[in-house]
DNA sequence: ACCCAGGCGGGCG
DNA sequence: CGCCCGCATGGG
């Protein structure tokens, strides 16, 4: 049984979408204009039809209107949302992105991959989460035959041993994963912090072990919804530093200070577009 | 060989 | 508080 869904939408850039370190980036691929990902033991596959978003979920159980809507958040309205956050440089930084959405993913799965992508490359995050959702993840069929892997729960690689897990290369950042597994399957309930306020949720996320002030902003960005949260890592502080900050070497709590001023509760959008023009137009 | 990567915890002053 | 360091692993 395959569920489709169509919607005419100008303002979906897909490429950008998935190519912007999302939690997309890593559990889906992208190839020929078709962005396929594991979500209710099923497979979504999203792209663009003249004009159209068009998507179908491979397997049960699953609305696709509703899993796209609600993962893309075509709820949200990005002319508006480029209006409220433009200035000379953002104008730049939208315009090399323009369509790119912000997505909203399963808690649990985007707390594991922040948590790997901790002092990490893109490159290798994506590498090793592929070999998390080979090994470890339930697979997924369709007609009797396997069309790809889930993300393994949390209870999975709570049981798995520490060692199983550093064959993933995930190298020191396999003791906080196994962790965080444990302490999401047996002692706190990540879904319980959803619908709570975002200092509520990072601040419950920060008890965790592995997870700070950058990972958790991630987590209650793209895994709660909440745009008042502002990732900062190596790219945002430098391209701050560099555009807004007269080149001023600054610290993460004044760049908080600032980026809450300056993009208040859309600082979430402000961050995804700063972000993949950083690591696009000035990275390697 | 050398440098860097979507940071974090711990130790120090 | 702020600063500084080590950390596993893979790629340029």
């Amino acid at each position: 049984m395959i569920e489709k869904f169509s919607a005419r939408f100008s303002s979906f850039n897909l490429m950008a979408t998935y190519d912007s370190g999302q939690p997309l980036n890593f559990i889906g691929k992208y190839e020929k204009g078709i962005l396929a990902y594991p979500c209710c033991n099923s497979i979504v596959k999203v792209f663009l039809h003249k004009g159209f978003i068009e998507a179908e979920a491979e397997g049960m159980k699953l609305n696709a209107a509703l899993e796209v809507k609600r993962r893309f958040r075509l709820y949200d309205n990005l002319n508006k949302v480029y209006e409220n956050i433009s200035d000379p440089f953002m104008d730049k930084a939208i315009e090399y992105s323009r369509g790119m959405r912000l997505t909203l993913n399963d808690p649990w799965e985007t707390t594991a991959i922040f948590i790997i992508s901790q002092f990490n490359s893109i490159h290798n995050i994506k590498k090793s989460v592929e070999m998390i959702m080979e090994k470890f993840g339930r697979p997924i069929y369709l007609y009797g035959k396997k069309i790809g892997n889930a993300f393994p729960e949390s209870r999975v690689i709570a049981e798995a041993s520490a060692e199983e897990l550093k064959k993933a290369s995930i190298g020191f950042r396999a003791k906080y994963l196994h962790e965080a597994a444990n302490y999401c399957t047996y002692s706190f309930d990540l879904y319980s912090l959803q619908g709570k306020d975002y200092y509520s949720i990072k601040e419950a996320l920060m008890d965790i072990d592995g997870i700070g002030d950058k990972v958790a902003d991630c987590i209650a960005l793209m895994g709660y919804g909440k745009l008042e949260a502002f990732p900062i890592d190596r790219w945002i502080k430098r391209i701050l530093e560099k555009a807004y900050m007269h080149g001023n070497p600054s610290s993460i709590s004044e760049l908080h200070r600032f980026a809450e001023r300056k993009w208040g509760s859309l600082q979430g959008y402000a961050q995804q577009y700063l972000f993949r023009y950083g690591i696009k137009a000035f990275g390697d």
